[in-house]
RNA sequence: GGCCUGUUGGUGAAGUGGCUUAACACACUGCCCUCUCAAGGCAGCAUUCACGGAUUCGAAUUCCGUACAGGCUACCA
């Protein structure tokens, strides 16, 4: 086919398309940037969540755009239908906004580089399909499904190469003539790449995170424009990405091996290849087995999982920064006042192999989160939380703002704080005590001691008790009550000689504990007496007697 | 079948030819501290980096093979 058939060709196979390349390439210039800018984007399919692999790749895009003052963008990628969901965009930018994940530019806040939906886009490129087709690099293919199928079958027999290349790829030389007569009697097509390539030589690119990487070049005739249409990935990749000047394509690694067809891609279409930055999924282990984290059977891949449990938002991205960083976890541990925003991250730090998802880890690192936080933060984000997915405990926080935010605080001041909270839903229990409304409901059922605990010597105690005290003075005072009453002043005494006391100090004080709290662990003890006052110490005892049936 | 990539302890990992008798963190175990718990302190937890060869005075680090795992091989992304 020579060139005046080639351009007939693009008529008669987009006559709609009445603009050209350079109408697009001016309408969309080079970024205004400074030196070392990232243009990242985040490209979802409408489905209307974000699993947890992409909010990775989301915070990967975000993270090294903001570090480098570039941008970050969100483009909707809706090419497959089969894959779109009703109100599926307002899904992803939900969960995308629940992470404080927003994008520079998208379809909700525009942007100069739009339409930020794919499918909006057709005519783009449809556009450079038919630049191409003048170029004798694309042409339309008639194979039905059989046909391939049948190839693939006899690839298969035959143990080579799969796919349409080559031999294989029979209308890559129709002519002119015979292509009108397909379209004439209504045979659907489709535009594939006439490739140039061939599969002996090499084409190496450097990878950010994998390094380099040798390929054989692309000789696949890998379809442009389906039926319809509309754009495969290929297709939209390259050109989305070069006219919204990314200039960084951050993507989950199964993309590695396309590598050799886009580069081929870009450098057919004259446009300059980006960096890319592949990152390897996260993967969770089962039976033995390691395999992705999937939506379906792991409900901690959707992102919205960790709102239900209260694990907070800001230790998931906690947690993601430093599986995005090797190097993050200790630079934050020596930092713990700074932010994730505060850290450099880079490239040649990310895994290259699988990560496993440790909820042991996150759980960790959501505990230090809410230790640094002070007991009205942590008041304020549980109450919050609660208002969500516990509205009667909502409730009650709102009612016992003052006091609760007192029991918040117990030993906060100190510079190893407390951590025994790992999610907002661990506050109602292990503050039980706190709320008396919940307290008296719950009462002693969830004790799980079978001592019986000497009431008598409770009662006899809170007669002089005295809450004005220091901390120090007051325990100086329940050991030398212990001594009165027959008890060891401390636990080393005690070990001596069992058999001369009834018990020590930490047997009284457990008493006490178990009366006013129905735990027997929790904080200090007369931080939480202080708070609770006199009357509320012994209503409770009475609480208890009721509860064993005493008198 | 073909093409890529990976393989360091229970887990995430540091490590880029000698500083490694393999960092750090999570988990676990023990002890200490202690009114309980949490926290904290101390100690233990891979004599070895999937396996086999090669290069080298010297290798977890380079090369080659094998095994295993993952990805891709769609008119899905």
């Amino acid at each position: 086919m020579n060139q005046e058939d080639r351009n007939k060709l693009a008529e008669l196979l987009f006559p709609n398309i009445d603009k050209d390349r350079n109408y697009y390439e001016e309408k969309y210039p080079e970024r205004d940037l400074p030196d070392g800018a990232m243009v990242t984007r985040f490209g979802p399919s409408p489905t209307g969540f974000v699993h947890m692999g992409s909010l990775f790749g989301s915070f990967c895009d975000s993270v090294f755009a903001k570090q480098s003052n570039g941008i970050f963008f969100l483009r909707i990628e809706d090419t497959d239908q089969k894959r779109s969901v009703e109100n599926g965009v307002d899904g992803i930018f939900n969960d995308l906004d629940a992470f404080d994940i927003i994008p520079d530019e998208s379809s909700r806040v525009g942007g100069n580089y739009g339409p930020y939906i794919q499918s909006e886009r057709t005519e783009i490129y449809q556009t450079y399909v038919k630049d191409l087709i003048k170029q004798g690099y694309a042409y339309p293919c008639f194979m039905t499904e059989e046909e391939i199928a049948d190839i693939r079958e006899e690839q298969e027999i035959n143990k080579t190469k799969l796919g349409i290349y080559g031999v294989y790829a029979q209308d890559r030389d129709l002519s002119l003539d015979e292509i009108e007569n397909k379209i004439s009697q209504g045979e659907e097509y489709v535009i594939r790449l006439k490739s140039p390539g061939n599969d002996k030589n090499e084409v190496e690119i450097v990878d950010c995170v994998k390094g380099k990487i040798k390929f054989p070049e692309n000789d696949m005739d890998i379809v442009l424009l389906k039926k319809d249409g509309t754009p495969t990935y290929h297709l939209a990749h390259v050109i989305d990405d070069h006219l919204m000047h990314t200039t960084h394509v951050i993507r989950g690694d199964e993309w590695v091996s396309s590598i050799p067809l886009h580069v081929q891609l870009f450098d057919i279409l004259g446009f300059k290849r980006p960096e890319y930055v592949h990152t390897a999924a996260i993967t969770k282990k089962e039976n033995g087995n390691i395999r992705k984290l999937s939506k379906r059977k792991d409900p901690e891949a959707k992102v919205s999982y960790y709102d239900e449990v209260g694990i907070p938002i800001d230790a998931v991205k906690l947690y993601l920064a430093t599986i995005l960083n090797s190097n993050f976890e200790e630079w934050y541990l020596q930092n713990s006042d700074k932010t994730i925003d505060d850290f450099t991250f880079t490239f040649d730090k990310m895994a290259i192999g699988g990560t496993l998802f440790d909820l042991d880890k996150l759980n960790n690192i959501s505990k230090t989160y809410f230790s640094h936080k002070s007991g009205e933060d942590v008041f304020e984000e549980t109450l919050n939380w609660a208002k969500r997915h516990d509205k009667e405990y909502a409730k009650l926080l709102e009612e016992n703002k003052e006091n609760m935010i007192k029991f918040l605080s117990i030993e906060k001041d100190s510079a190893r704080p407390r951590k025994d909270i790992s999610k907002y839903s661990d506050v109602r229990e292990e503050f039980s005590y706190a709320i008396d409304e919940l307290f008296i409901k719950e009462n002693y059922s969830k004790l799980t001691s079978e001592k019986n605990y000497d009431i008598a010597l409770m009662e006899k105690y809170v007669e002089t008790l005295n809450l004005k005290q220091t901390n120090e003075e007051w325990f100086e005072g329940v050991k030398e009550f212990s001594v009165n009453n027959g008890y060891a002043s401390n636990n080393k005494e005690f070990k001596k000689a069992p058999d001369a006391y009834k018990g020590h100090v930490g047997d009284v004080c457990e008493i006490f504990r178990v009366v006013i709290t129905g735990r027997t662990a929790s904080p200090d003890l007369y931080s939480i007496m202080q708070i609770l006052g006199i009357d509320k110490i012994k209503e409770r005892i009475e609480l208890y007697k009721k509860f064993k049936e005493i008198d």
